[in-house]
DNA sequence: ACCTGAACACCGTTCAAGT
DNA sequence: ACCTGAACACCGTTCAAGT
């Protein structure tokens, strides 16, 4: 018997237990999500699923925070990519990682919220920026805007799927939520809120991929008639010039 | 001495403490919020300064969802409405309202990040978005638009103020997030990811004031040239158009 | 040098049992 | 009817002490 053939010796209990090393720890933590859901990646739980404790864990990562970035760019390598270097025009593309970036957050709302506080900064999320960023350039989006721009879609898609986070848990208590805005909507007063009264629950209306959709369009027209202040040197006197013609 | 001259009977230990309701359990959670940050408002902490246990507080609150919902409205009333009716151009006097907005919101990341999730929905927010649609309608947004471009705003300086969370306890936790992302950019291959690398930390340039600004003018150009979709019969076979002239 | 047991200082929420 | 003590089932993070 070889050396290569040599099996490792395996641990007593568990024989396929990972090794504890930093892509270990993550690996594990992203099919402890997957089994048990976001809210059950703890640096405790993880640790019990790693037949350690929870200090040992600090060696490899900096905190909570930190793991569920990490965890999240490894999710990042679900987003289709593809349409950055497909045919057509830029704008349906874009719109169309955006979508598939948005769609892979839906799954785990509660990353998307951490996201938003803690971002990922793994290869994953670099080769999503990359697809983005030439998709404005090929849109003739100048360098400058376009660094902003970039940031702009991305806030808008991940806080799009952090608000779904709401009772990702108990779906009780997002109903309770949703249901005493629309309460409040409804009855709101015309005198004092005139404007809230003649909508009412139009407010809430449509369904969310419409108005994800609308979003992202508003932002792709948006960002060629806003030219970043003081970018060509129109700031003079304070206030910008905010508009530009296409 | 007549009953309306009587002060009312003072408890043993803290004469002035509040009267335990929804109301005084908000007041009081304020109250705390300013003394020691958002962190410390949950409902052991609150219940202590109530000087009673914390299920008590579940006879007015529903969970601490909604009672951060609920602290967010009292606060909303800091926003500065005056610029919706005010005169100048209307573009103008929505960014200073959101600004205002904006700025509140600065004070308490933390609630920023809950108001993503848990939307308030008492009457300081009803007074914004009634100050925001009135902005909308006076610039000739349609109805419809405004219902969307409203939440679209709103989620946009939310999530800019949500995003400083981090750190909002130990700044070096936040620093260090920060920091990675920053050499990930920094560090990032020419060859995998050539539109990072050429732009580099310029992705992460600028003050955070001016990028705030600039998102909100992109979206405020940007809403007048994107209809919503079928608004007025446009969605035919299935691909709207998802332009219109100004 | 590397790792971790045990402790510190907390959480949200529920419910049986009191008044 | 209204309220709450005590319990249940957890947390993140640190650090002294082991190997």
């Amino acid at each position: 018997m070889t050396a290569h053939s040599t099996p490792r010796p395996s641990r007593r209990e568990r024989p396929s237990k990972p090794a504890l090393t930093r892509d270990g720890i993550i690996e594990t933590a992203v099919a402890l999500m997957g089994a048990e859901g976001l809210r059950r990646v703890t640096m405790r739980r993880l640790a019990q699923e790693l037949d350690t404790g929870p200090a040992s864990l600090y060696v490899y990562v900096r905190n909570t925070a930190e793991l569920h970035a990490a965890v999240l760019d490894e999710l990042l390598g679900a987003v289709d990519l593809s349409p950055a270097t497909a045919s057509g025009d830029w704008r349906d593309r874009l719109v169309r990682v955006l979508t598939s970036y948005t769609r892979v957050l839906f799954e785990h709302p509660g990353l998307a919220r951490s996201a938003l506080v803690a971002r990922p900064s793994g290869d994953r999320y670099l080769d999503l920026l990359d697809a983005l960023l030439s998709l404005l350039s090929e849109g003739g989006v100048p360098a400058d805007r376009a660094a902003w721009a970039v940031d702009l879609l991305l806030q808008f898609a991940t806080a799009t799927a952090a608000e779904h986070a709401a009772g990702e848990k108990d779906p009780a208590d997002a109903e309770g939520e949703w249901a005493a805005l629309a309460r409040a909507l409804r009855g709101a007063s015309a005198t004092r809120h005139p404007h809230v009264a003649a909508l009412g629950t139009e407010l809430l209306s449509g369904p969310g991929e419409a108005r994800l959709n609308w979003g992202f369009h508003v932002l792709i027209n948006g960002i060629p008639h806003t030219p970043r202040p003081g970018a060509t040197g129109a700031e003079a006197t304070g206030s910008a010039d905010w508009t530009e013609p296409p």
